[in-house]
DNA sequence: GTGTCCAACTTGTCCTATAAGCTGATGACA
DNA sequence: TGTCATCAGCTTATAGGACAAGTTGGACAC
């Protein structure tokens, strides 16, 4: 999988020969791996629609545009500066998406789920000194009002939502503040839930997000001090 | 990939024994391949988050609401059934998104992107013989107004709606109504968007969107009376 | 009953060999 | 000179055998 990482960061930076992807020969030799690992690793690639190969033609690079960026391995092997990108474009996305759901499931919600809400923005207010257990734990919160959709493939757009998390938290920490300020917005989101009041959720959930957006935006604007572009 | 479909549909219909997946060997003996070929797949595997793979344990088969159900390779390999189901499920999140995207694109829309899709609706009205044809045209009408978000993730969900719509087409074809009555539907878009008018293309798409959702209903209806559940 | 250790199973990697598909250049022919 | 067929050399596809390394569960000693 490390061949894979190095192979899409090279493919990213746009630093290939004439544009054309290296042949299984060619990977087998500059990373020094056996040809069935690089046979692998074009594999792999190629699911992820990273690129195309087909018999007797050389690898072929495949549009950016269509490369599967839910994929937790593909962003992982990314280089931090566009996994910050990709995070402000879900960002964009759930903020189309989530507060419509809010407000379906205000419609419908079950005692059974606002237990669980409750329990999760117990735990938060528990956890704000561990960043990592909190997002977990808000993550679920998320999860557990867009269950309302049975939907599998927001499912999916949710998941990578944590994985695109982790990958940018790795790059910066999380400010405590931050996270009381996340357990108040979960707050109103739950009560608006538990009057059963889809306006209600559909607003403290537009609200919460956009003050996500804020503090990684703001996070954003540090990080770029810290490491300015070359 | 002959191999990942039959494995993926196994795993699918929950034919496995006590729920453990096949092991190099067990796929290499079952599909008479040889285990490169057993191994290459389980990789692919791995790679849409169906399976984990780790050195010395067995391959575990992960969570199903996991999977990567925008994949064009997962979606290819899906018995018909699913592949209905995701695209209902595709057509709810397209219901959230578009409208937005739609009055989004109204706003600041160029007259090149307005050239592109008067275009669009020409080929498409010249194309409602040949579904086909005709779909290929539609997505891109519908990508050109999306891609005003600029949004990678964005762009991943219209990709795989392509695909999705592909593999449903192999299953029932489109009458040519339905197209006819798309290609007035486009046009109501186009209009509002040429006019810079928000609230108008949002209310157009929308009115696009669930003509779509209701043709969708009916095939599927015929579907299930041309093939009764057993 | 408990803890340690090892054998069997599993995945990870390598090498070599052969089949089969594609591309571009060479050369024959008109 | 132009056109077309052929083929060499590249590529990927698959196979089989060998060894390394990690995991698990059961046998065995205590």
């Amino acid at each position: 999988m490390q061949v894979a990482a190095h192979l899409t960061r090279r493919i990213v930076s746009g630093d290939l020969d004439d544009g054309r992807a290296p042949s299984e020969l060619d990977i087998s030799r500059e990373f020094g791996v056996s040809r069935v690992v690089a046979r692998e690793t074009l594999k792999i690639l190629a699911s992820l629609d990273i690129v195309t190969v087909s018999q007797g033609r050389r690898v072929v690079v495949r549009p950016v545009a269509e490369w599967d960026y839910l994929s937790p391995l593909l962003v992982e092997w990314l280089p931090a500066e566009i996994v910050g990108e990709l995070l402000q474009e879900l960002h964009q996305l759930r903020m189309l998406l989530e507060p419509e759901l809010a407000a379906m499931a205000a419609a419908g919600i079950t005692d059974g789920t606002l237990n669980r809400l409750r329990d999760g923005i117990d735990r938060m207010s528990a956890l704000e000194a561990d960043p990592d257990a909190y997002l977990e734990v808000d993550h679920e919160f998320h999860m557990e009002i867009c269950r309302a959709a049975d939907n599998r493939i927001l499912d999916r757009i949710m998941y990578s939502a944590r994985w695109l998390g982790t990958a940018s938290r790795r790059i910066t920490n999380e400010a405590p503040a931050a996270l009381r300020s996340a357990t108040a917005d979960h707050t109103e989101i739950y009560e608006a839930l538990v009057a059963r009041d889809p306006a209600g959720a559909r607003a403290a959930m537009r609200r919460h997000l956009s003050n996500n957006s804020t503090l990684l935006a703001e996070r954003e604007q540090r990080t770029k001090r810290a490491a300015p572009p070359r």
